[in-house]
DNA sequence: AGTAAATTACGCACCTTTTTGTAACCATGA
DNA sequence: TCATGGTTACAAAAAGGTGCGTAATTTACT
């Protein structure tokens, strides 16, 4: 998607959100701070160098906050900005439109949305 | 993108929703019944190939219509289903969170004068 | 009257462009 | 030597564009 094709601004945050990597790393982002070996350890399939791109991006969207300590091994943390956190449940609505829309065919995934936080429970359950 | 990393709904409705021309074609539709030829003079850059693929699948993800009138030249209509229709506001939300979050610092754009309305009109072409 | 061309909504094959993966390299303190 | 968080170069894969074919009827022209 290289470039603009309307003046929409829709089509400018598809043009960050589209892809496989940018709402899943919000998700794991959305439990709080990460390092860019955490994110690799959650989503093992993306690599090395799509994470750096991908975060890069986010950040540029001001959606990702990078935070670098010095020294070596160099520590990087990354987590939302508010403005990523207002994102979120916006993404949400679409995942709970989803499971609305064509939810009448499978449903067994039985991670009930409890108040008590786990972690990592990127896998969200829309029922209602 | 081909294939669901998580089972996380979003994941899914991204993989629908992704790329340029999903949305801007369910903007189109969402003023009333198109023909195949109305889009792409709406949007000249897709190519026919790509407005038909794209069209497939959003009518496979439930959020297009498509019907075909038989005769030669055959004439297909297309619009949106109810649960299409659903998912515009989803969007427009989308839309007005990016104006929110970008419109406040880079003073570049001096289009917001005027009342403190934060509600933003998505800027189409009055193609019609 | 007869023929040619245009119309609509694609499918298909081929080719180019864009995206993503792989592997290697960097810097340096423990 | 390993670990961290990258970057870069090259290769593979995926996405996308172009042009042709299709079908039956209408219109355009001779």
């Amino acid at each position: 998607m290289k470039d603009l094709v309307s003046r929409c601004p829709i089509e400018e945050v598809m043009q960050v959100l589209s892809g496989r990597w940018p709402t899943l790393l919000i998700y794991y982002l959305k439990d709080g701070i990460k390092r860019f070996s955490d994110l690799r350890r959650d989503n093992p399939t993306i690599s090395h160098k799509m994470l750096a791109l991908e975060l890069r991006k986010l950040e540029d969207a001001g959606i990702v906050r990078r935070t670098e300590f010095g020294g070596y091994p160099l520590r990087v943390e990354y987590d939302l900005t508010p403005a990523g956190e207002r994102l979120v449940p916006l993404m949400d609505a679409l995942g709970d439109w989803w499971v609305a829309t064509n939810g009448n065919d499978e449903g067994q995934d039985a991670v009930s949305s409890g108040a008590a936080g786990t972690q990592t429970a990127h896998i969200r359950q829309a029922a209602n």
